[in-house]
DNA sequence: GTCTATATACAGATAGAC
DNA sequence: GTCTATCTGTATATAGAC
């Protein structure tokens, strides 16, 4: 790994642990053991550096979500591959930390990525979602927007748990949950759906 | 208001804003207009301030949650008055923001009133799920626990999904969405309750 | 109680030698 | 490309006068 991609790499580490405002220039030129001329030989300063480490773990991020999202299996069992594939729950989610961070969302430049991998994974999960409906997999009542909307939302509201319990018995429970929910949605067979409002997993 | 109190308020607002790792006695003490020594004088640094901070939020957080789900009502009213509540939802939650602060969660009395307020919550809804159930308002095989947990994982999601996409809309839609799968339980009158799994709002 | 002075360390760079 | 100054400002206090 050159020197660029060590910086990018302890730049990543440090943002997911300590977020951008609780990170300084000298702590990623030790972690990356790469000296200061070094670091900004390569790179314009702090929110240079940040927009590279962010843009990569947000294409890593999708690149994950699509290999599980579009696996083999019926939508509900792609949709928990992908939620209980192997995660460092305490760890946080390194781009839905970044939500908090007031001067990351501050910056529209760093703020793009944030915003635009919580749209894409919404909108995947919505065509899964739309997918095992129209294979009659999913009650036709079931709505693929706010569905998908609901289950990142309990995804991310779950590490939150996790990490006030510092357990991550929260969070596989509340995915469970969600997982669930999904399962008792799958269309019965021969019975065209019953149910009621027009509300996320419920509709 | 007295300085001390004008301090803690200023501090409340700059965790909120910016996290502990992000917020510095001197913008404590400009917000609050109060000088340097004034600050020393009546708390021992930040941590002790941020102490004070934390444990004011957290229970006025507490207090307002109780009387929103002892009101009048069905258990499923009672928490749609709770997750309905004027919300400064682009702001982020403050307490659940903590939860990403590497300094809170290193330090055990910061971290306690977080983890304490997030466990009190997860409690009171899940008395008011079960007795809602008691009552025959809510099917019997809904559990009490797992739902309530689920229901704070939304809550702490949609606060992400709003700053993520710095609209309110998709936290609205989480939580109209937990409602609907509530009222999705609602006990049929007559019926002894269908449905599968063991898990949160499903089972 | 509040103010001003002082202090050490770190943040976040820039400049120029090698 | 990397290293070693150098620089301005802030972080986080402590000391002592008033």
């Amino acid at each position: 790994m050159d020197t660029p991609d060590r910086l990018i790499e302890s730049t990543r580490e440090l943002l997911w642990e300590r977020g951008y405002v609780g990170m300084s220039p000298k702590a990623i030129q030790q972690r990356a053991g790469a000296g200061q001329g070094s670091m900004y030989h390569h790179f314009s300063g702090k929110p240079d550096l940040a927009f590279a480490a962010i843009t990569r773990t947000a294409t890593e991020l999708r690149a994950a979500a699509e290999a599980q999202l579009s696996g083999p299996g019926t939508a509900t069992e792609r949709i928990a591959t992908y939620l209980r594939r192997e995660r460092d729950v305490l760890r946080g989610c390194p781009i839905g930390r970044l939500t908090q961070d007031p001067d990351v969302m501050a910056d529209p430049a760093l703020r793009r990525p944030v915003e635009e991998t919580f749209a894409w994974l919404q909108d995947q999960l919505k065509g899964v979602l739309a997918e095992g409906r129209r294979r009659g997999e999913l009650d036709a009542a079931l709505d693929p927007a706010s569905t998908a909307s609901t289950i990142v939302a309990v995804l991310q509201g779950g590490y939150v748990l996790a990490r006030a319990a510092n357990s991550t018995a929260p969070f596989t429970q509340v995915v469970d949950g969600v997982l669930g929910l999904l399962a008792a949605h799958a269309a019965s067979p021969g019975s065209s759906s019953p149910t009621q409002g027009a509300h996320g997993l419920c509709s």
